[in-house]
DNA sequence: CTGAAAGCGCTTACAG
DNA sequence: CTGAAAGCGCTTACAG
C-alpha cells in the first residue's frame, strides 16, 4: 500500500536545495529565487507531496478557535441541548489536534439579544463560526461582517440563500414536510380532514415552519390518497389557554378532522390538549424529540415524530470547519441529513 | 481551558530522573529500581499524565493491521457493498494515523468458504478483526482462535453470545421486527390478515430472520390493533418460479391478507410477484435499501423498508478497534444503531 | 539500573 | 536569496 511517503527532505535532495527553501515554497513565504521556486513546485507536483499532518501539528501548536452562536436551550426547547453534545463529541474525536470552542448562546425569543451576541462573536476573533440563522435580517448583517473579515461560517438548522457560507448541515425542510404528509396520509381515513397547526408569534418570520407546511401540503396536491379538507391555523401564543380556545374552535367547526400536523417542535402542547379533552382517535404528527414530545409518543397520543439529528448537525459542523481550516478541504456546500421517522417502537434508539 | 499539558520532561524533572527512566516506567519496560518506579508512578498519577499521541505516532511508525471478514457483495445482495465504504471512510478520517486494512470476503452461500477464509485471516496475523458472524458454529471456532491469539474482534450485522468479542455494532434485531409490526399495524385494516414471509434455504440457521419474525409477532401479541390471522411461511428457494408457486398457494388459501412482512432483504422478490399479478392493495414491508428494494419502494408497491445502516456499522467497527488498539479504550460492548424507517419520500437521504 | 543522544517530519528564527 | 540549527514530545538504542 504505502510506498513510503515523500518528505520535505526528499524534495530538497531532488531539487538540490535545503529543506528550508522547500518549506518557503510550500508555504509561499517568498524570498526564493524564481528559478528555484519553479523547480521545487515541479517536483512537489510530480511526487504529489502532502505534508505529514502529525509533524505539522506537533510543531506548530497553532490552535484553531471556533465560536458557535446557537439558541440557549430552555426547558421548553430542549432541542438545542443536543447541539453542544455534538460539538463536544467532535472535539473529543479530533483530540490531539488543537481546537478551541467557545459557545455563545442567544435568547430564541429576542432579535435584539441575537444581534448583541453577534457582536460578542466578532470580538472573539474566531477562526471559524457555527451559526443557526434564526433571525433572517440580523443573520445577513452578521454574515456580511464575517465575510468581510474572511471568517468562514457554517449554517445549521437552516440556511440563508445568497450568503457566503462554507456549508449547511441540516434538514431539507420542504421535503421533511412531505414525509410528514405521506405518513399522515397512510394512517388517515380517505375521507377525513387534516388540520395543520403552526404555533408561532409571527408566522411570517418563521421560515422553516412555512416551508414545512408547504412541503406537507404539496404531498396532498400530487401524491396522496386522502381527499379530505386541509385546514390551516396559526396559534400565536403557546399558553395552554390559547391552545384550548383556538383548538376548541377549529374542532367544533370541523368535526371531520382525522389527523393533525404540527409544523414545529411543540406538538406536545396539542397532544396535551387532545389528552385533556379525551380525543384519542386523532392521529398526531410533529417534530423533534423533546422530552415532552417523546412522552406523548410513548403514550400513543402522538403517532409519529420527525427527527432532524440536531447532534449530528453540530458534530459535522465542527468537523467541516476544522477540515477546512487545517487541511483547506472545501466541503459539500449543502448536506441534507436524513429525515428520521420516529415511532414509539424505535424512539429509544434516537435518545 | 488547557493549563499546558504535562510532558515526560516535566515528570522527569519532578522525579529528579531522566526522561528515559520515566519512559521505562510508563511502558513498563522494567530495568527501573523499585523505589524510583514508585515515585514516578506517584507523580504520573498526581499530574494525570497522558501522552501526546501526535508525538507518539510520529515517532513510532507502528501501523495497526485490521482485517475484515465480510460477505462478498453480489448483484442480489448489494447490502454488503456498503460496508467497505464505511471502512474506507473511517480510515480516511483517521488519516495521519497509521492503519492498514485488509478486506477478506466469503461466499454468503458457503459455510466451507467461510471456514477457509477464517484461516486466511489468521494467517494475516492481524492486530484486530471485524467480522460478520453469519455461520454460527464456524464463527464460534474462529472466535476461539482469535481469543487464544489475543486478537480483539468486533461483530457487525449480528453477534454470538458467550464469545469474547470487543464490541457489537448493529441492529437490535428483535426490536426491528417490532417496528415493522407497528408500521404494518398502522396501515392494515383491523380485520385483515397478515402474512409473514421468510426466504431462506434453511430457516433454522438464519438466526436474525427468526429473531425479526419473533419481534414482529410480539408486537401483535401485546400492542397492536389488528385482529386478523398471522400466517407464517418459509420459501426455501428465491427463484421466481418457487416464489410464484408458494405465494399463489398462500394467497388463494388466505383471501383476507392485507399486508405482508418479509423478514429479510429480498422483499423485491415479493414486490415483483405482486406487481406481476397486479395485486396493488397489499401493504409490503421489508428490510435493507438494496437497489431493487428501493425501486419497488419508489414505485409504491413496497410501503416501508427498514434500514440498518450498514455503512455506519463498519465505520464504527474500524473506529472502535483503532481506539482500542491505540488508546486502549474499551468501547461499549453493544451499540444498537437506530432502526431506520424508510419510505419513498425520505429514501433519497439514505442513499 | 540510569542518562544522554539521535531522530520521527515539520517549522521557525537566525546567520550569512 | 539560502542553509544550518534548534525544537515540538516522544521512543529507541547505546554507553556506562
Amino acid at each position: 500500500m504505502s510506498p513510503r511517503k515523500t518528505r520535505i527532505k526528499d524534495i530538497a535532495r531532488m531539487a538540490g536545495v535545503s529543506i528550508g527553501t522547500v518549506d518557503r515554497v510550500i508555504h509561499n513565504r517568498g524570498e526564493v529565487a524564481e528559478k528555484t521556486k519553479k523547480k521545487i513546485l515541479q517536483i512537489l507536483k510530480e511526487t504529489n507531496y502532502s505534508p505529514n499532518v502529525l509533524a505539522q501539528v506537533l510543531k506548530s501548536k497553532k490552535s484553531y478557535h471556533i465560536v458557535s452562536l446557537l439558541p440557549e436551550p430552555t426547558e421548553a426547547n430542549s432541542f438545542w441541548k443536543k447541539h453542544p453534545i455534538g460539538m463536544e463529541r467532535a472535539i473529543d474525536e479530533l483530540d490531539p489536534f488543537p481546537l478551541a470552542l467557545t459557545q455563545v448562546t442567544f435568547d430564541l425569543q429576542s432579535e435584539e439579544d441575537f444581534q448583541n451576541k453577534t457582536a460578542t462573536v466578532i470580538n472573539l476573533k474566531p477562526d471559524g463560526v457555527i451559526l443557526a440563522p434564526i433571525f433572517k435580517s440580523e443573520s445577513i448583517a452578521f454574515c456580511k461582517h464575517l465575510s468581510k473579515d474572511k471568517i468562514p461560517y457554517v449554517f445549521i438548522d437552516g440556511f440563508i440563500e445568497n450568503t457566503d457560507f462554507l456549508a449547511y448541515i441540516g434538514e431539507n425542510i420542504f421535503q421533511s414536510g412531505r414525509v410528514a404528509g405521506q405518513l399522515l396520509d397512510m394512517v388517515t381515513d380517505e375521507k377525513k380532514d387534516i388540520l395543520v397547526v403552526n404555533i408561532a408569534r409571527n408566522i411570517q418570520n418563521v421560515h422553516h415552519l412555512n416551508n414545512r407546511t408547504l412541503g406537507f401540503l404539496s404531498f396532498f396536491e400530487n401524491t396522496a390518497v386522502n381527499k379530505g379538507k386541509k385546514i390551516n391555523i396559526t396559534i400565536s401564543d403557546p399558553s395552554s389557554k390559547t391552545i384550548r380556545t383556538d383548538m376548541d374552535k377549529v374542532i367544533e367547526e370541523n368535526p371531520g378532522i382525522g389527523s393533525i400536523f404540527i409544523s414545529g417542535s411543540k406538538s406536545y402542547l396539542i397532544a396535551l390538549y387532545l389528552e385533556e379533552i379525551g380525543l384519542k382517535s386523532i392521529n398526531l404528527i410533529g417534530y423533534d424529540l423533546l422530552d415532552l414530545n417523546v412522552k406523548y409518543l410513548k403514550l400513543g397520543i402522538t403517532r409519529f415524530l420527525i427527527g432532524q439529528r440536531p447532534e449530528e448537525q453540530s458534530y459535522k459542523g465542527i468537523k467541516k470547519l476544522f477540515e477546512y481550516l487545517s487541511l483547506n478541504k472545501i466541503p459539500d456546500k449543502i448536506e441534507y441529513l436524513p429525515v428520521d421517522i420516529v415511532t414509539s417502537e424505535n424512539v429509544d434508539f434516537f435518545l
